[in-house]
RNA sequence: GGCCCCGUUGUGUAGUGGCCUAGCACGCCGCCCUCUCAAGGCGGUAGCGCGGGUUCGAAUCCCGUCGGGGCUACCA
């Protein structure tokens, strides 16, 4: 393909960018702006980037990284460049881009715009508290403007490795358009650290050259940084650099609405709906309806149907509840989508997952599993209830029990007689399939013992599943088998 | 405290001056179905934070107020 048409003087192509910070588990922002970024990007043909943004050494986690990629890739959040697929502005690591940092910050200083700055954490920290007490403002007070290393040696709060601090003027613009919002004021920074006193840049300084020489057009991120925009456009101005769009997104919220935090919200952790056993496909709708809607109203609706007509108008700057019973009621809607066959699949994974089957099931295991997911389906919001509810088919006879408080409620004295007839009614019977055995009981319990269909039944159900909720009974029996079926209920009798 | 962002039922949203006696979804409540629990069907509950404007007319525009949130780190 000779389609050379070099597109230098082309429109520039839309390019964007996820920049998670490896520091422990995903967050659940992570996919949410992800989500987006790769939404938009679809829609325009354009570049979705993953960077990860390490600079952090304090914090870093090394086993961080690789969970970010499993988790959007779970999602099906793919990028087209990053640190395992490469890509023309390689490398995507912050931590291995330092040496990049280095000719921008010496021309900073060069130009006047920042200077290094000798202070103590401890001195910084009695400033902020006296400026605190004062109600004042907060803000660096500038004592090492100006100064070279030996002035400022002779003066208090002195730290031999110094940092770099921008030189905030006066008159930096704080108003900045915003795709989501519009026209945006935001506070007038303080002198800001862009380089650590162990050299790494902070977010701001990396953030910025990385998104200009990885040719980022349109900057996606939460709302919480829209106060320090200004830090940023001072810095693109600074370095003669065009500015990227921005696009703020609003917080995913707690329930007391403050800022979603894995400290009060568990769902604040990605591999949370993992291990819950949600699905990837109801989680990304979930993710889509916070804040956004479809120009429709539809609320079920894939990712392609969300690439189609997406817009940032549609972006609602509302910070949304995060509320899991919305997630979980959409969740039960995916899976009663599923065939039979992908249902039993994504349950056997889980229960592996969970340890409730060998991580190499047997093919009797599979295949129970398989016949029990229709009685199943409709009965779960997330896999993870799968466990409980299939429990009494997979474990091992030895092992069977019954819930205590269950048995003592049902499996009462009165019931005896309920659990013999059944015993009588089943021992023999041949065929054993559901409609033999639901006639057989009904005959011997409902009609032979005049019992309400509820009172007659019930007893069988502990007895046989160990609780007093349980997949549909007959269905139940039939994939028991008969020799289980009535041993349980024979060891039942024994209960008391 | 300072600066900034935001404000439609419990939650998520629709709504961009008249179609709104505010629609939809989840939740909740009730009924139906029924071997439990679900699923499904039917019905119900609940909201434009407040106060001023502008206008013939405001959920929609303006101001104030109150409320919530974010930032205020050599964390992102």
């Amino acid at each position: 393909m000779a389609e050379n048409s070099s597109v230098s003087n082309a429109v520039q192509a839309v390019r964007v960018r996820v920049a998670p910070s490896p520091t422990g588990d995903p967050h659940v922002g992570t996919a949410y702006m992800s989500l987006f970024n790769l939404a938009y990007a679809r829609r325009q043909g354009g570049a979705f980037v993953l960077r990860i943004e390490d600079t952090d050494r304090a914090r870093y986690q090394a086993d961080s990284e690789q969970q970010i990629f499993d988790m959007l890739h779970w999602l099906g959040l793919d990028w087209a460049e990053g640190p395992d697929v490469g890509g023309p502005y390689a490398p995507y690591r912050q931590s291995e881009r330092t040496e990049s940092y280095r000719p921008h910050v010496e021309r900073l200083l060069a130009d006047g715009h920042a200077y290094h700055c000798w202070c103590s954490t401890e001195r910084l920290a009695e400033m902020r508290e006296a400026q605190q007490k004062a109600k004042l403002p907060t803000g660096y007070d500038r004592l090492c403007v100006g100064k070279t290393r030996d002035e400022r040696a002779t003066l208090p709060g002195f730290s031999e490795a110094p940092v770099v601090r921008m030189l905030v003027p006066d008159d930096a613009p704080l108003v900045f358009d915003d795709v989501i919002r519009g026209e945006v004021k935001a506070p007038r920074p303080d002198d800001q650290v862009i380089v650590k006193a162990d050299g790494f840049p902070t977010y701001h300084l990396a953030n910025v050259v990385d998104d200009h020489e990885m040719a980022i057009t349109l900057v996606v991120r939460g709302e919480e940084w829209i106060s320090s925009t200004p830090k940023h456009v001072l810095l693109y101005d600074w370095l003669g650099w065009a500015r990227p769009g921005f696009a703020h997104m609003p917080l995913l919220r707690n329930t007391d609405k403050s800022k979603i935090s894995k400290r009060k919200n568990p769902a604040a952790r990605l591999t949370w709906f993992l291990e819950q056993g949600y699905l990837p496909e109801a989680l990304v709708n979930f993710l889509a309806l916070m804040g956004y809607s479809q120009p429709d109203g539809t609320e079920i609706f894939t990712f392609e149907d969300m690439v189609r007509d997406f817009d940032w108008s549609r972006v609602n700057p509302v910070g949304p509840v995060f509320d899991l019973d919305k997630l979980n009621w959409l969740n039960g809607h995916y899976i009663r989508e599923l065939t039979v066959d992908d249902l039993a699949g994504r349950i056997t994974d889980h229960l592996v997952r969970r340890g409730a089957l060998p991580p190499e099931p047997s093919e009797a295991q599979r295949t129970v599993v398989l016949a029990a997911t229709p009685l199943v389906n409709e009965r779960m919001q997330v896999l993870s209830e799968a466990e409980g509810m299939l429990g009494f088919l997979l474990v091992d006879d030895g092992r069977f029990a019954l819930d205590a408080d269950d048995a003592t409620k049902v499996l009462t004295p009165e019931a005896m007689p309920v659990l013999e007839a059944a015993v009588t009614a089943l021992a023999d019977l041949d065929p054993w399939a559901t409609a033999d055995i639901e006639a057989a009981l009904r005959a011997a319990l409902v009609d032979g013992l005049s019992l309400k269909p509820k009172v007659a039944f019930g007893p069988v159900r502990v007895a046989v599943t160990g609780r007093r909720v349980s997949p549909p009974l007959f269905e139940s029996l039939e994939l028991l088998g008969r020799d289980r079926t009535v041993a349980r209920l024979r060891a039942a009798l024994g209960h008391r």
